[in-house]
DNA sequence: GAATTGACTGGAATGTTATTTTGGTCACTT
DNA sequence: AAGTGACCAAAATAACATTCCAGTCAATTC
């Protein structure tokens, strides 16, 4: 694997990967053709495979530069003097409003739900499981800082997510939406405080 | 060509929501018909748009005999003497597990996710609220009891079944499966005690 | 004459065949 | 060596033919 951006006069790879990425994020995963990416990208069909060995590696790789952007995103929201809580919240707030708007998720989305194109629902599981990772390592030290109480951390991020999408209600139209306060103050009340009386 | 099945003239209602009620659960809504319903009732097709205007008030009769069901088993499961938290987590187990393992949710389940016909998702969706509003109503009680803090009934419910399906594995394979004592430990952690020091 | 029936209908679903599209290759050019 | 685009088989799509089915209603039964 090359290792970083040399110098060319053209770098071909880059193009293809910003052709790649516009027309996925425009088309969805099985309405974007190689052809259309070469061309957009001013290079020969040919050389794509060059750089990658066929459309779903291609695919991989806008995904996994999409993951780097969410973590991006959060990395910048972080504020280590900020407790547990509040980071988790503006985390979720800021990853999931920017993965929810972003052109690529909202395609595949919506590619999934009509077509249920397989690499489209991969490219967003992949999406999940990182946002689940990444909030599974804060957990963990949030409860080695006495932050949090003592948990399996992968599964509590899993149940963080699901608890945060479900008040979001993109799961289903089975309560009224709730307005972004709401959102917070719930998530607050039923994930971290619990509803036992105390 | 008749085996002699008893023919009783008053019993064409019923008859008809039996036959109607196996072959819903056997093939879908989609794949039933109205003449397959006919000639298994014993009846004319006619006779069924004499007590149900379409195929559609047909199956929503059926769907309300199945929440009915529900209802029953879960009255029959409920404790009085129990605490709030026992008779939640029995009834979601009880409810669920018979939900789970009847032909008719099998089969809808089965017929949405595989071609999205919208009146078995309707159907399915009628007998999610139905569960979260019976819940809701217990919720509401254990409050006025002292038994739980207080909260909005119905988005309690809400999510008391959303976290308990999401524990069940039922959303997606993004966790390893948990056997059912993990699964009562983990809804009481989650839910009801929640995740801060105290 | 009220209750019941099943042959009938049109619009939708499904099967079938013809045509086009597209992921991937490779002989050729630069 | 790096890059290209005409080419190919397989898959997708379109076009058309056929079957299916929810709902009706004139005829039949009791």
């Amino acid at each position: 694997m090359e290792t970083t951006t040399e110098r060319r006069p053209t770098d071909r790879r880059k193009q293809v990967l910003e052709a790649a990425s516009r027309s996925f994020a425009a088309f969805g995963y099985k309405a974007t053709t190689m052809d259309q990416v070469a061309k957009t990208a001013g290079v020969g069909k040919g050389t794509i495979y060059t750089f990658f060995a066929n459309k779903e590696e291609l695919f991989e790789q806008i995904v996994k530069d999409l993951i780097a952007e969410l973590k991006a995103v959060a990395e910048r929201t972080l504020d280590p003097a900020l407790p547990f809580a509040d980071n988790l919240l503006n985390i979720l707030q800021r990853v999931l409003a920017y993965r929810d708007r972003h052109g690529l998720v909202v395609k595949l989305s919506q590619e999934v739900k009509e077509f249920g194109t397989p690499m489209a629902n991969g490219g967003l599981e992949s999406v999940e499981r990182s946002i689940i990772a990444y909030i599974a390592g804060h957990v963990s030290a949030a409860i080695e800082k006495g932050e949090l109480r003592a948990s399996d951390p992968s599964l509590t991020a899993y149940m963080m997510l699901k608890m945060y999408l479900a008040l979001t209600a993109e799961g289903g139209h089975l309560h009224t939406p709730l307005d972004g306060e709401r959102v917070l103050a719930s998530f607050r009340f039923y994930c971290l405080e619990g509803l036992a009386v105390r």
